[in-house]
DNA sequence: ATACTTTTTAGAATAATTCTAAATTGAGAA
DNA sequence: TTCTCAATTTAGAATTATTCTAAAAAGTAT
């Protein structure tokens, strides 16, 4: 599943984010076509494992701009460590807590009605839904 | 809003937890008939205001054990800091990211359907709808 | 009161994340 | 190219939230 560096150089750029050396070996080990829900941890372990060579502050940097870009979804579950979605399409999951890992849920089934009307003055950010098992 | 100690006695009785000074305080701060949403520093805050003198470690144990216990419902919003809500009924939360504050949804507003089947041999513990703002 | 268990506590330890400041890299101009 | 300057990367220190430890205090049942 290796990707083409092109295709990075190419999201990276639409999303106005400098094609460094770095950031681009860690998007090819995110943005692979498969869904992932990683943690700081498993991008560590993703990189050694590839001989990427890089440090933990950079993987921090990269992830936190990757999501504030619009690239990752950063998701809370528990307290502790933060999970970030590959996945941008509109969609739910579930947490094992007993394995401390996120799934999506399948398809588009869940719909939320009901929605309340906000607060003055503001608007839906996201809506997350987790169902905990 | 000052609390009944006979009704703090049989609210840990009925929880079996012992009905110690510091825990007897605390479920005073907390359950008052008021929803609240509280970080273990608002908790730290609130005794100090009430002149109840304990512990960080204290209070952090009387919270865990409390929501062990069903009495206080822990909250994932961000990474950081973890939040208890002291409303035990079903319902969902608005976010308010830039204060880092939670608001109930009011009412019964919100439905979800389509919820999936579950992976096999699981359970639900819970499905929660967070709207971030 | 006595004995025994459970709680409480201060402070140390751990974990996740951010900060700092120095070294490196990237991108454009000469 | 090579030079320059801003942006990035990095190791390690600092910060923040939380848990652990082990000794003192409080609770409970004799």
């Amino acid at each position: 599943m290796s990707v083409d560096s092109k295709q990075i150089n190419k999201l990276l750029g639409e999303h106005k984010i400098r094609p460094t050396k770095i950031r681009k070996a860690i998007a090819g080990l995110l943005f692979d076509g498969r869904d992932k829900h990683v943690s700081v941890d498993d991008v560590i372990a993703l990189a050694r494992a590839r001989d990427v060579k890089t440090s933990v502050a950079s993987v921090y940097n990269t992830l936190n701009q990757f999501a504030a870009a619009g690239l990752l979804r950063r998701i809370a579950v528990d307290g502790g460590r933060a999970f970030f979605d590959t996945n941008l399409s509109d969609h739910h999951h579930f947490y094992f807590e007993d394995e401390e890992r996120l799934e999506d849920i399948p398809g588009n089934a869940i719909e939320i009605s009901g929605l309340p009307k906000l607060p003055k003055g503001r608007q839906i950010k996201s809506v997350d839904v987790t169902i905990r098992l």
